[in-house]
DNA sequence: CCTTTCTACTTGTTTATACAAGTTCTACGC
DNA sequence: GCGTAGAACTTGTATAAACAAGTAGAAAGG
């Protein structure tokens, strides 16, 4: 339930475009007409629309009005990435049955070149998970995360083949914020052949990303890495002057 | 030079950033401090931050300030692509010598199959542009452009050479506004392969994308595939309450 | 010395208002 | 009929102000 009422609206006019209310290229009502609708003021009108907006929804136009551009996907991949979604929200909005299976799940200290590779500061605990994602039987993805001990404590085996976001977020009451993503191409290396189902793939989509929570520091650092049929990241982007 | 406060706060502040005027877990002055130095309100300031934020160098924290959360690149790749960028933009932000080869230039009317795949409506007039990016004496990308004929008349092959999107902003002056993206990995073609320098590679890093400009028209449908070690696809994610 | 309370900060949300600037269509004058 | 001026919309930028809520440190009390 959002507790805000730029997110309210956001949601509401989110759910009315997905919903089919309105098709690409028609125009949303206008400000004024939602300052109505919901009883508050352009400013929070404003700011639900920029958010839609970044999310590619929208395109708003100076003294027309705003045209909505999304259109249903054509796409033939099922997962579509945006945002901070953990696999299992993800899995949950597509309605797609998915299980986890771990496969590991050991302490590391954080060496040199660990560190490098994952920002974490040398020297510190960190747990290290690995998982294989099944999605309509197949074994799709493997996710490799690292946890900075000190933040996940208590976390286990089989915490992490449910839901470990859940898990940190209602449990633990982490609240994370802000990712980085980096997303690359790779060729498969031997485990990935070993734990997924590549059919004649040789390569794999790499999401790489830091995760911040609200405590200011970074606390995980994740590799997902995809089967290229089953994944694609979609964002939107905006053009700023030059 | 922008000519909106937000904007010119926005870069004043990210230009410190970059230079290494704060460094990662640094806390930025607050926003009342700003509003006294840039001569405006909290809001405008906000507006600033937001981007940044959004951006990924910041991580404003309630209650206690703005930290700054980035650091600069340890990447291996050598583009980072984040909001719209045309090619030539980004080789010259990262200072690399970079060439151009139109494989293609010819017109093309959209069918059903085509449709389908790029969104224009069927029997529109299309312009078909292939092209190859050589950078360092390699060719590592194989741009392939449909622009809408109506929207890109007196585009030619010579400009194609150049920078298209030069062309169109600056010559035409058409306003390129939003842009959605999808980043996929895909097994390289006999295409790729014969116009690409692929080394040992066999797959690449596909961002297919579809333009809109400030017409409100989608008017380009665009892909770039890059070989995997040229490329990475940066951006940050917030995420929102669920 | 330790704990609690209060105060002075910080960012987060929302309202209200004014004007700038782009678009569309109507009404007027010729 | 044609073109122009203008009114009535639209979104874009900016100011001002109030209050909510989280944080940190100082002051007060035991």
């Amino acid at each position: 339930m959002p507790k805000n009422k730029y997110e309210l609206i956001y949601q509401t006019i989110k759910d009315e475009i997905l919903s089919g209310v309105y098709s690409a290229g028609d125009l949303l009502p206008s400000e004024n007409e939602y300052t109505a609708r919901f009883g508050c003021t352009r400013n929070t009108i404003r700011r639900a629309l920029a958010m839609l907006t970044q999310e590619g929804f929208l395109l708003p136009r100076h003294g027309r009005g705003v045209q909505v551009i999304w259109q249903p996907q054509r796409s033939r991949s099922i997962f579509s990435i945006g945002g901070i979604e953990s696999m299992k929200e993800a899995a949950d909005r597509n309605r797609m049955p998915m299980s986890t299976r771990v496969i590991t799940f050991e302490e590391r200290i954080c060496d040199k070149t660990l560190s490098e590779k994952t920002g974490f500061d040398e020297g510190s605990a960190l747990l290290y998970v690995e998982r294989v994602r099944k999605i309509n039987g197949e074994n799709v993805i493997l996710d490799i995360n690292y946890f900075l001990k000190s933040e996940a404590e208590g976390l286990t085996a089989e915490i992490a083949a449910k839901s470990i976001y859940q898990y940190l977020e209602n449990e633990r009451g982490l609240n994370i914020t802000t990712s980085l993503r980096r997303v690359t191409a790779e060729k498969a290396s031997r485990r990935d052949f070993r734990y997924l189902d590549m059919e004649d793939y040789d390569f794999l989509l790499v999401i790489t990303g830091q995760v911040f929570h609200s405590g200011g520091i970074m606390f995980e650092y994740t590799q997902s890495r995809h089967r290229p049929d089953m994944v694609c990241f979609i964002e939107s982007a905006v053009r700023r002057s030059v």
